[in-house]
DNA sequence: TCTAAGTGCGCG
DNA sequence: AAAGCGCGCACTTAGA
């Protein structure tokens, strides 16, 4: 089941079906003559097989990752019977996606997969769009999200390079060796002052309530075992139980079990999810991609005679908020600069400190402490972007929805939020009742606040992404011998994405490449701007470095 | 023996 | 123990 979208403006199709068999070689054939969009029912399904096969595809049309969008998006105005076609809220189980296409033929749950019920699917979300309240941003959305498709299966069949050897040191110095089953030599002797400042030799340090008991027992009174807590304290067992805790979490989510499970010929493939959060994030499933401490960094490593570039945007949210609400004080602090220190110069705050605690606080929703207080002064310089951001908390407490910029719309609330609120307009409703309903109304709406910032962020980032994607496509190939071939045969022997993390990126470039992959980078954050944005006089300073290894400054 | 929920911590 | 959003994973205990 694939069909070809043979018109590039998009506005009639052509359409010729594939058989499984052939896949590779007639999409292939029809990359080349270029000009093509492939429409199917889960990029999950088709790409991983056709990228190992060697096969890039350029565009295309994931049915699934649009149905979702469209089946909530606010701006619909006819769904065409969308909603009801059930069929396509199905994805595809985890265990049936492997690495060859052909086995995929006989799945057993996800999508519909005849080209029958993609083309008349694909015809719905057309018109459903073209019907929209706004078909141009929900166009551009259906094709970013399809374009994330895409580099997310791209990321995953080239990998992140990663340097067991270097991981390996990292382990050895950190923890001492490895010994079997036996803890390692450096959390044995930190779990044995811990239990000497407890005085208990047989203190459980992993079981969060008798860890508590224990605590208590040696007159540390905390409520919790957290970090945070215990570092509030003065006593002799704070600082190796922290030590402790912090080895141990390095053991158990990277040691070298992780290591042997994510790490295969030199590169941590994760499982990375397309719009896996509501906000339209991408998630993660498998490898903890979207959690690897800053402390392993050292374990990226590019390939001989290749290298990696590391970019992050500066402050995305923040200039996104100003983007979107046409703040133009908000922008002008933004512009050229570190944003916060813009916020600072224009008399909102103090201190640079202060400008970011505030900003994050008007973002997430903060009404106590520091970040509270500083907030009227910010909505006083910013009235604009701080405006857009209580209207989306007040529609969220309301119970109504939000959208991102290019119309990523949010949940409804749940049947329980309901309850909870039509439990407290009862005549006989007691204090808790209410104050459980104006809580949980906060809680609604503090989601919503953050979700039109941190959705539009990451609309942005998708068509930095996938700008930048066909910029890489087009610088020439290095030659066989200087191939990396644990790449894959389609990226190894041209620059390509290695990582992305919400604000971030590396690229995985042979060297000769690295000025003119730098270059590329910072001009697609450029043209993502304009694409979302048009002419709003805003820029995206991206934090951009290049070496052997991808640790941050 | 299985699942769900709680806790804590890593990332943005 | 987070005040203030969004995640995934490891480990434990409680409950069926």
């Amino acid at each position: 089941m694939v069909l070809i979208d043979l018109d590039a403006t998009g506005t009639a199709t052509t359409t010729v079906t594939i058989a499984l068999s052939d896949a590779p070689e007639t999409i292939r054939a029809r990359e080349a003559a270029g000009g093509v969009r492939w429409i199917w029912n889960d990029t999950r399904a088709w790409y991983a097989g056709l990228l190992s096969a060697g096969v890039r595809v350029a565009r295309a049309w994931d049915l699934r990752l649009v149905h979702a969008l469209l089946r909530d998006a606010a701006a619909v105005i006819d769904d065409h019977g969308l909603r009801a076609a059930r069929a396509w809220d199905a994805a595809l189980p985890d265990t049936l996606v492997v690495d060859t296409l052909f086995d995929l033929a006989e799945a057993a749950s996800g999508p519909p997969d005849t080209a029958e019920a993609a083309l008349e699917e694909y015809r719905r979300q057309r018109d459903v769009i073209d019907g929209s309240a706004t078909p141009a941003a929900l166009r551009l959305l259906a094709a970013a999200e399809s374009a994330g498709a895409l580099i997310a299966e791209e990321l995953h069949a080239a990998g992140l390079p990663w340097s067991v050897d270097a991981h390996g040191a990292l382990l050895e110095r950190e923890l001492g060796e490895r010994r079997g089953q036996a803890l390692p030599a450096r959390i044995e002797e930190a779990a044995a002052r811990v239990r000497a400042a407890l005085g208990d030799p047989a203190a459980s340090l992993d079981s969060q309530p008798r860890l508590l008991r224990s605590l208590h027992r040696a007159g540390l009174f905390v409520e919790s075992t957290s970090r945070w807590e215990l570092a509030e304290h003065d006593h002799p067992v704070v600082a190796p139980l922290v030590a402790y805790k912090k080895l141990m979490r390095l053991y158990t989510a990277n040691g070298w079990s992780w290591m042997s499970e994510w790490v295969r010929d030199g590169r941590f493939r994760p499982v990375y999810v397309p719009a896996g959060v509501v906000t339209g994030r991408w998630a993660s499933s498998g490898g903890g991609a979207l959690q690897i401490p800053r402390q392993l960094r050292v374990a990226v490593r590019a390939d001989p005679g290749w290298t990696l570039l590391t970019a992050d945007v500066a402050q995305l949210e923040p200039r996104v908020l100003a983007a979107m609400s046409r703040d133009t004080a908000l922008a002008d602090a933004a512009r050229g600069r570190d944003l916060y220190s813009g916020v600072v110069e224009a008399g909102a705050v103090a201190t640079r400190a202060e400008a970011k605690i505030a900003m994050l606080g008007a973002m997430y929703g903060a009404t106590t402490g520091e970040s509270g207080r500083l907030l009227p002064r910010l909505r006083r310089t910013f009235p604009r972007a701080m405006a857009l951001v209580d209207h989306a908390a007040r529609v969220g407490e309301d119970g109504g929805v939000v959208s991102t910029w290019l119309g990523r719309t949010s949940p409804g609330p749940g049947e329980a939020w309901r309850a909870v609120q039509s439990r407290a307009g009862d005549a006989e409703a007691s204090g808790i009742d209410e104050t459980r309903a104006r809580r949980s109304a906060r809680d609604r709406g503090r989601f919503t606040r953050n979700f039109v910032v941190q959705g539009t962020a990451a609309e942005w980032a998708l068509a930095w992404l996938a700008d930048l994607r066909g910029r890489l496509a087009a610088l020439e190939p290095v030659d066989a011998a200087d191939a990396a071939p644990r790449s894959g045969p389609v990226f190894g022997r041209r620059p390509h994405l290695a990582f992305y993390l919400h604000d971030e990126i590396i690229v995985h470039t042979p060297s000769v490449h690295a000025e003119a992959v730098a270059t590329a980078v910072r001009e697609s954050a450029a043209a993502a701007g304009t694409l979302l944005f048009g002419s709003f006089p805003l820029d995206f300073p991206l934090d951009l470095r290049i070496g052997d290894t991808a640790e941050k400054g």
